[in-house]
DNA sequence: TTCATATAGATGCAATTGCATCGATAGGGG
DNA sequence: CCCCTATCGATGCAATTGCATCTATATGAA
């Protein structure tokens, strides 16, 4: 129970760091709507269903991923279902749960939001920061993460 | 309408800055809440309004430096003043506004939150980088800014 | 003064999120 | 085979958020 408290430094990084990615994923969100284009969670999921490619991913598998809850993947998902950007299917081994598979039109949907995303990060970071400084700010973030976690 | 696309140190750092700062406000709020306490954004309010001092703030003020929407901020001061944590004061010379501040339970409750939230911070960042590396994050951290943001 | 416009803050309604829990199948001991 | 427990995914309900709009006061031009 000893409550240590934080050195004036790391109250400081705290901050802007909060702030920060607060601002550009409000930017970049802005962005996607007025692009008329779904939200960041939707590229993704969408994203994390590409790279796993025909064999699709499983919904749990799909909740590391994106560092979603339970429920609201099992809600986006259905979102998604319902436009038609992925299908679902039975998976023949486990009688719980199913298969998700992006469709052509989720891969599309992708690359449109990609251009906007993308766009975003390039001005958000790109133009903001050499690529050294990106290195160097993404290994400092890397050792804030948990131990486990991959990008 | 030329969108560039980003270079790959770029989305790298862009995917570590959301998912980190996501990760460490999550755990966070999880910490206030093992602990009955309300959620962070109940502690950047009485932050702001205890460093405004008794003259108190303007809700417009406020918006601008917790990062909230002006609706968000109506119901949050709200619920902070049902709780009794703030109080609501006519300002004389403007007669559609109100002048917010903190109370002697506000205070408290601001002293109550910061010891799970600090140490919550000195867990997550002061533990895991130096005092020169917390620098350098906030510094490159900076630039990533909107210009005219303070802290 | 009078009217047009701008700003402060609140709120109705719809969409989303969080929480708890549910139904269904898996898997493992006895 | 029969339970007991764990896991997968969905969902009812309450709280919160987003969006649009509203009321009220302020400000400024004519």
């Amino acid at each position: 129970m000893t409550r240590k408290s934080p050195p004036a430094e790391a109250v400081k990084a705290w901050g802007r760091l909060i702030r920060v990615s607060r601002q550009l994923v409000e930017k970049t969100e802005y962005a996607l709507k007025a692009g008329g284009l779904p939200p960041l969670a939707w590229y993704d999921v969408l994203h994390e269903l590409a790279e796993a490619g025909e064999g699709g991913l499983r919904p749990f598998e799909l909740i590391d991923r994106v560092l979603l809850a339970q429920y609201n993947v099992s809600r986006l998902l259905a979102r998604l279902e319902a436009d038609g950007l992925l299908e679902k299917l039975p998976v023949s081994d486990d009688g719980r749960g199913q298969t998700v598979r992006i469709t052509p039109s989720g891969r599309e949907m992708r690359r449109r939001i990609w251009a906007v995303y993308g766009a975003s990060i390039a001005e958000l970071m790109g133009d903001k920061l050499s690529a050294k400084e990106l290195e160097t700010l993404a290994a400092l973030l890397g050792r804030l993460r948990e131990p486990l976690a991959g990008d």
